[in-house]
DNA sequence: TCTGGGGTCCTAGGACCC
DNA sequence: TCTGGGGTCCTAGGACCC
């Protein structure tokens, strides 16, 4: 009889991922430097990380510190079938999975010790798993919690397992530098740096109010926290994209008007084709920009109605266009995407739904009516307003 | 050598409401 | 002349992540 440790959550990445999709399909790549991305390093085999690569390098200086790259366009489609089916292994190990991108995801596998074993056992077994079935390679983090998992991935990277015991976090933890922390980048490095504060530990020996006097309130507190080894975090299975975007750089050089909004049509096509085959509608447009000098700024409109008409966000998406203008004309134009947030799903309908509260059975007596109105398998979740805050029933059929 | 394309979350001020 | 307290939503910007 096993008896489920702590630490029961896997931080699953892929090695690599786009240059390792690129040497599994062309074993000529094999054991050599891969780049993919033409303009800038989008990702790097570790043949090429060994001489220096980065992702988001720029491609120049990528070619330079390893003129023998084999540099490649890269395949989407490819990268997003290999997810997919990393993510069908991940579901046959445990049924909860929260994906965080193209390339890693959380499982939780509390509760699978009688059936599947300990957790150490699992994540070797989905390892080997993903490389027989996919083709690929994974590194799996197993701990206590989300980050723990997450920071464990990293350090065993690449090609690898490590667990951290509950009894070992902190040990584990407070020897890393502080980029280490999820959610501390460049500035917050360097506003840490500046203070001395170097390390985890260093962190976690504060006292909670000092990093928030530093930080502020919620970046404070969750740094303060992640450093002394808490994080409340479970795994979510579900979580649904909030926006939905895409951008396009225009280079140096100026542009016309014309050549702009051309753009912007391009960008609110693709960005309305992939809304409505989400099946979701949106309410907010936002127009995203970025300057000759590297500045940003952005212009958003939210409407009254949600949409998912392309003509509809067009129109929004000019007058943004429009109304940023004078900031264009200033400071030169490098950048021009377009987001749309608030997103709902197409078809949400809102009912006066005259149940009396005081009558017991009478909430689910108009859920009942409302699934016989529009089919069960259509309704998926029900959301009572004019309550603070508004309540959501999930009414997904099992 | 200037830096691609896709996202998430937080903060702060103003409008507006009770 | 002075001017509460609580809340929501929208807009804009910033930081961060892969």
């Amino acid at each position: 009889m096993f008896v489920a440790s702590g630490a029961t959550i896997l931080h699953a990445d892929l090695d690599a991922f786009y240059a390792s999709v690129e040497q599994r399909d062309d074993p000529d790549l094999r054991g050599r430097p891969v780049i993919v991305g033409m303009g800038v390093v989008l990702a790097a085999s570790y043949e090429a990380k060994a001489r220096g690569v980065r992702t988001a390098m720029g491609g120049r200086q990528a070619r330079r510190l390893c003129p023998d790259a084999v540099v490649v366009s890269p395949r989407m489609s490819a990268y997003a079938d290999a997810s997919d089916a990393v993510f069908e292994v991940f579901r046959q190990t445990t049924p909860v999975v929260e994906g965080l991108s193209i390339d890693e995801a959380f499982l939780d596998v509390g509760g699978l010790a009688r059936i599947s074993g300990p957790p150490q056992q699992i994540a070797a077994r989905l390892r080997l798993e993903v490389l027989e079935q996919v083709g690929l390679p994974i590194t799996v983090g197993v701990a206590r919690t989300k980050f723990l998992a997450k920071v464990a991935s990293a350090v065993a990277k690449p090609d690898g397992l490590l667990v951290v015991e509950p009894e070992r976090e902190l040990e584990f933890l407070h020897p890393l530098p502080i980029e280490r922390l999820w959610g501390v980048g460049e500035k917050t490095s360097a506003k840490l740096r500046s203070r001395g504060i170097l390390t985890v530990g260093d962190v976690a020996r504060l006292a909670e109010k000092s990093m928030v006097a530093i930080l502020g309130g919620a970046a404070g507190r969750h740094l303060h926290a992640l450093a002394v080894g808490r994080d409340p975090r479970h795994v979510e299975v579900g979580r649904r994209r909030r926006s939905i975007g895409s951008q396009h750089a225009l280079g140096h050089r100026p542009k016309t008007p014309a050549e702009l909004d051309a753009v912007v049509v391009g960008l609110i096509d693709r960005v309305a084709r992939r809304l409505r085959s989400a099946s979701r509608v949106c309410r907010t447009v936002v127009l995203r920009l970025r300057f000759d000098d590297y500045t940003r700024a952005t212009r958003s409109h939210t409407l009254a109605e949600s949409t998912a008409h392309t003509a509809h966000l067009l129109a929004v998406a000019r007058g943004l266009l429009a109304g940023a203008r004078p900031a264009i004309d200033r400071r030169g134009l490098t950048l021009v995407g377009v987001a749309l947030s608030n997103l709902d799903d197409d078809g949400a309908v809102q009912l006066p739904l005259p149940f009396d509260r005081h009558v017991p059975g009478a909430l689910d007596a108009t859920l009942d009516e409302v699934r016989e109105r529009f089919g069960s398998t259509a309704v998926t979740r029900a959301v009572l307003l004019g309550r603070d805050p508004g309540i959501t029933i999930p009414m997904l059929p099992d």
